[in-house]
DNA sequence: AATTTAATATGATTTTTGTCATATTTTTCT
DNA sequence: AGAAAAATATGACAAAAATCATATTAAATT
């Protein structure tokens, strides 16, 4: 199995700042893993005795409201941590991970990371800038919840996926959702999704390449009211 | 000026974890502040050079939306603590806080709390808890904004102010918000706001005396669709 | 105390979004 | 390849919420 001291997915996450020590401590005792689209990684409500480290590949976070819809919360790719929230405040998770593609990850028992989160200062900072930020962009989903319109907030949706996950080489975003999923980020039925994408497509805003979307006027898209 | 070391408040917050020392070295050069209701607090874009240790009253955090409406994020009591994040991810605030009532609040210059926050690591890891723990109800109020009603949510404001700030002796709600504030942390247009709480008080799950709010069947309101 | 201003309340109407029904297309499975 | 299932699409209608107008009440100011 590869290590963690070699891997070049750890310098885009927290893990960067683990001593070489503690880096192979960890390395000895994760095990990796491959998920297929659509499996699920963990539930919401199950109890998690590790954090993920995620080589390759994309996943959702969702939670189940009382209604009985996911709302998709946030989106994780390569190079991220899953989980650590559920290991930080010793709570089962309260989002469920589902893979969007087939995935590399590797799971680091809660053993060998606590210590270093409780020891090792600088991880521990990091670990806390990155959920600041996290934070932050939680309070900005929360304001476009609540006062946008589905067409701004599906706008936005996709201008965001194309910004932070980007595009294949002929332009069409790398992340392939369903019409479901994007219901279920911008929060609205999934007929209000489709109806929304079919009318930005009349409106020359996007393209559909078979299942992908490509943007094609990203400022239209920007303008979106 | 009073001490940190004695200080009651400390005990709610990570302040706590801070060593005798510590506390002595940020009692030395804290500032004591009184906020007159309706007073900001700091304003969004504002950079902070400090944290805020709220001795007294209470506050709401609020962003303004591109619609120009403001959208109340969280409300900070007595006890907690106001602007780490700003300090951890070192941007502006991304946030207004604004009074809703008189305050005391200690002011504690950045650069006497980063060094704790960077060396102590009980107090980071406890700031670590408390940012988690944010971070999971920002992802509650992200569900309940995507696929709730706004009676839904109303009710659950209401239900949320009643566990978490208390009530007076009478029973009215202890924090006393305007139908606006309402409005603005359901995130809904004021009318909207004001229809659906007369409707409650017609179906008997508030009353209302004077400006005051008081839950008369909470069970009523939790059934709420 | 009187006047102005702000907050609360309610009706009428429009807009947005959800729901249900039903095609049509695409994918999956045997 | 062909059947079954799932995903996408679109129309018709209902429900929820926003907007605009206008009272009414409460609070602040002089």
């Amino acid at each position: 199995m590869s290590k963690c001291e070699q891997c070049i997915v750890k310098q885009f996450n927290s893990l960067k700042y683990l001593t070489k020590e503690e880096l192979m401590r960890v390395s000895s005792c994760k095990t990796s893993k491959i998920i297929k689209k659509g499996e699920v990684i963990f539930e919401e409500g199950e109890i998690l005795n590790g954090v993920y480290c995620v080589k390759d590949g994309i996943c959702k976070l969702s939670k189940l409201s009382e209604n009985g819809k996911d709302q998709i919360v946030k989106m994780v790719v390569k190079g991220q941590l899953l989980g650590q929230r559920s290991l930080i405040i010793e709570e089962a998770s309260n989002l469920q991970a589902v893979a969007l593609n087939d995935m590399e990850v590797c799971f680091i028992p809660k053993s060998e990371i606590i210590t270093d989160l409780q020891k090792n200062s600088k991880f521990t900072f990091d670990v806390l800038q990155e959920m600041a930020h996290d934070l932050k962009e939680a309070d900005d989903v929360i304001v476009n919840m609540a006062q946008k319109s589905v067409r701004q907030r599906l706008a936005e949706t996709l201008i965001y996926i194309h910004q932070n996950f980007g595009v294949n080489p002929d332009g069409t975003l790398s992340v392939l959702l369903s019409r479901e999923d994007y219901a279920s980020i911008v929060g609205t039925a999934t007929e209000s999704a489709i109806r929304v994408l079919s009318q930005f497509k009349k409106e020359g805003l996007i393209a559909t390449l078979g299942k992908f979307i490509k943007i094609e006027d990203l400022n239209g898209l920007k303008r979106v009211e």
